[in-house]
DNA sequence: ATAATTTAGTTGACTCAGTCAACTGAATTA
DNA sequence: TAATTCAGTTGACTGAGTCAACTAAATTAT
């Protein structure tokens, strides 16, 4: 999956897109708004209270050219701004009713166009269009507020993730090569043939709809768990994802009644080592090795139960 | 979802996108080009030759005003424009080296301003948003030509893409159980392994950025090529991918000096099995079994060389 | 407590992106 | 052959948007 293509691809849909909306915003064509004063006026109608500032940034505007937008909103009495009390320099700046009633027009137009747009769509389009978009937007925009990560069972196709993320990732992240891939799709494999479901887990860590993290527990035989593939997708890092994820295993191992838990990690992944010494693993042997590329120290850890 | 609901929803999403667009075009600003510029630079960059009007159309601009924005690249030529010679009114534009050298500056600003917005999203985030993008617009734009599928060798992260997007197919198409996801990653797996340049590859389609199909050839000893993990995405079904691949295959495995191509299926792929008789593919045994829960019959498959 | 700096918002002065109408000359239709 | 349409250009304009300089309140430094 080549990254550049993904930007093409992005690239080619923005072209499209603003084309599109250019088509959409020709609903103002004859009102005596402009798209910007529209966008102003939606804002403050659907923020009441709003102060000029955050306005202008949220909407990426020019302040003196806001400051004459709002002048001109005050002047035509769709608006109406009072200083804030506590702070005199900043203004409270509210729709009034004649302003709200320009404000639904505005937005009946909009709404107009869209539906003409969905009039000729078959029946299940205009709702796979809107949950894209809200992918897209859920994604993108930063504010959005970030939905928790869920811990889940494995389900089909997320041990292909597990391969397929962790050998981006390290190929990505340290330069490992083409035998890494090989060595975990070697180990999920031999996780899901020899499954055993009363001694045995995965657990995936998922974020809206989409995988970010993944850790496994195996049965090692002599009452000794393996803990494998632990990961933490680069987007989602930080958040104790990791740690969670260990602790699950633990508590896992525990109950299962198993006596030990071991697990193999090499020194250069700095995150998962200091999960391993919190959880009250220790290391117990270290060793040189060159097996993805660059010269490596593979370590055993264990934590007795 | 009401109707009203899906718009209101839209019309979110697309205060929000006008919002991020601009964010965007903002890589134009140290650049000569008003984003106007840059779309008509772009437009006539990707469609040597256009003419002036269907420039117009397409990119829904006043004719007077591109007959200026023209005016001026032709005095500082980045474009040239002759007479049509069917149509002595209308012109041939096209970049000069000088303004294709420009055009493709402006590329590069607008792909950089994406790959930030795409770096700290997590693995499957950035294929997620393009392939929202492609459902909206396909949806939308009427005129939109699906991207052709191109074909190229495996890169890290292919191999798990591959136990990924089989296990989750093939479970939710033929409710096929967990073993199989193992036997996929165990087959990848020892392929990436053993993995010899010489004699074996890896094939992936991909489209806009996203995989749609894959096909491996491994040695299978004895002047045997072993085709393996043959798989079209549900997306990408019936533009012959599939048939493309297996010739791929075909022709390696005679550069290779392979005597035998034989392959493993079940009778339950219809799809595959078709291609395999069209490409001359003889089934030379048949069996029953339930490996995967559902019983089926797995078929071996040969073409001799 | 006072001075220096920052912040919210406004105003003057300007420019250039974009629009509208009227035109030329070639092509098409009546 | 005349009337109409079409590709593209030019004149004349306007108003959206920018930049710098300002006021006054709030915050920070001394």
């Amino acid at each position: 999956m080549s990254d550049s293509a993904l930007i093409e691809a992005a690239r080619d849909f923005n072209r499209f897109y603003t084309n599109f909306l250019g088509v959409l915003n020709r609903a103002y064509l004859d009102t005596p708004f402009t798209l910007t004063d529209a966008r102003v006026l939606f804002e403050i109608g659907s923020h009441d209270g709003i102060g000029a500032v955050t306005l202008a940034r949220d909407l990426q505007l020019d302040p003196a050219y806001l400051s004459r937008i709002l002048k001109r909103f005050r002047a035509e009495a769709l608006i109406e701004a009072k200083p804030d009390p506590s702070d005199l320099r900043s203004q409270i700046i509210s729709v009034t009713d004649q302003g709200r009633a320009q404000f639904q027009d505005l937005g009946r137009r909009s709404s107009a166009q869209i539906a003409e747009r969905f009039e000729g769509l078959a029946l299940g389009e205009p709702h796979s269009i809107v949950s894209a978009m809200t992918t897209i937007r859920t994604l993108l925009d930063p504010n959005a507020a970030s939905a928790p990560a869920i811990i889940r069972a494995h389900r089909p196709g997320d041990i292909g993730w597990i391969v397929q993320s962790q050998a981006k990732a390290y190929t990505d992240e340290y330069g490992w090569d083409m035998r890494f891939e090989g060595l975990v799709a070697d180990v999920a494999g031999k996780f899901l043939n020899n499954f055993d479901p009363q001694l045995e887990y995965c657990w995936i860590a998922e974020r809206n709809g989409i995988n970010v993290g993944s850790v496994l527990i195996a049965n090692g035989g002599d009452g000794v768990a393996k803990l494998r593939l632990l990961y933490v997708d680069k987007a989602a890092r930080g958040l104790g994802l990791g740690k969670t994820l260990v602790d699950e295993c633990i508590r896992f191992a525990s109950a299962k009644k198993y006596r030990q838990i071991s697990l193999w990690t090499n020194d250069i992944l700095h995150a998962a080592r200091s999960i391993y010494v919190k959880t009250g693993f220790r290391l117990i042997s270290e060793e040189k090795h060159c097996m993805f590329g660059p010269q490596e120290n593979c370590q055993t850890w264990v934590l007795d139960l």
